[in-house]
DNA sequence: AACAAGATTAACT
DNA sequence: GTTAATCTTGTTA
C-alpha cells in the first residue's frame, strides 16, 4: 500500500494564485483516459490573476460559456482551444466566484511514455516533447471537451477521476526562474508581470 | 449571419 | 526570422 499523494482540494483554494504556480513546479500531472495512464512532473507554469488581469480570460468579470468554468471552485480543469488547433490545459485556483487559474506549460514525461509516443506519432519522448502548453494536452490526451473535469475526489483516492495531481518533487526556489508570460502581449503594462514560472528537471529525480 | 482573433506549433527560407 | 495550419469562440450587426 502506497499512501496517497494525491493533491487535495486545500491546495486549489490557496487566495495567491502567483504562489499556486510556483509550487505546482514538480508536482506531477497524471491523466487516465479509457485506462491509458500518462503522467508527468510539471516544469513550467503561467498565473492568471483573475479579474484584474488583462491577460486573464476573466478579464474585468467577463463571464462566457467557454471561461465560466474559470469561476468555479478551485481544483477542476479548465481547457480551450487555442489557434483552432492545441487545447491549452489550466487549473482552477480559488474560491468559487473568483476566477484565478494557473496554465501549465511544460511538462517532464514520467509514466506511459508508450502511450505518448502513439499520440504524437514520435518514436521516442524527449524533453523537448513536453514543452509548450499546446504539447502537454497532447501527450497527456487532453482535449477541450474535458474542460470542468475535477482534479480531487473525495476520500475514494483517484478513483473516478481522469485528472489529477500529486505530490512529486520539492523544488527549491534557487531552482526557480520566473520571468513575464508568454504570448499576451495584448495585456498592456500586465504582460509584463513576472508570472511565469520554470525549473529544469532533466532526468526523473 | 458574418467575421476577426487567438495564453501555439512545426515547417519553412 | 517568417509563415501556414486550423476552427472555436466572442463580438458585432
Amino acid at each position: 500500500m502506497s499512501r496517497s499523494r494525491l493533491l487535495d482540494k486545500s491546495f486549489y483554494l490557496h487566495g495567491d494564485v502567483v504562489t499556486i504556480a510556483r509550487n505546482l513546479l514538480g508536482k506531477k500531472l497524471v491523466t487516465n483516459f479509457a485506462g491509458y495512464l500518462t503522467s508527468g512532473l510539471i516544469v513550467e507554469t503561467e498565473a492568471y490573476a483573475g479579474v484584474s488581469d488583462r491577460a486573464s480570460h476573466a478579464w474585468s468579470g467577463k463571464i462566457t460559456p467557454r471561461n465560466k468554468i474559470m469561476y468555479s471552485e478551485g481544483g477542476v480543469a479548465y481547457v480551450y482551444l487555442c489557434y483552432g488547433i492545441h487545447s491549452l490545459f489550466n487549473v482552477v485556483t480559488n474560491v468559487h466566484g473568483i476566477p484565478h487559474a494557473v496554465l501549465i506549460r511544460g511538462i517532464f514525461p514520467q509514466d506511459g511514455l508508450e502511450v505518448m509516443k502513439h499520440r504524437t506519432a514520435h518514436q521516442e519522448i524527449k524533453i523537448q516533447d513536453g514543452i509548450g502548453p499546446g504539447k502537454v494536452s497532447k501527450l497527456l490526451g487532453i482535449h477541450y471537451s474535458h474542460s470542468g473535469l475535477p482534479l480531487t475526489s473525495k476520500g475514494a483516492g483517484v478513483s473516478g477521476l481522469q485528472i489529477w495531481i500529486e505530490d512529486a518533487v520539492t523544488i527549491s526556489d534557487v531552482n526557480i526562474k520566473s520571468s513575464p508570460r508568454v504570448g499576451v502581449d495584448y495585456a498592456g503594462e500586465d504582460a509584463l508581470l513576472p508570472y511565469r514560472f520554470s525549473t529544469d528537471i532533466k532526468k526523473a529525480p
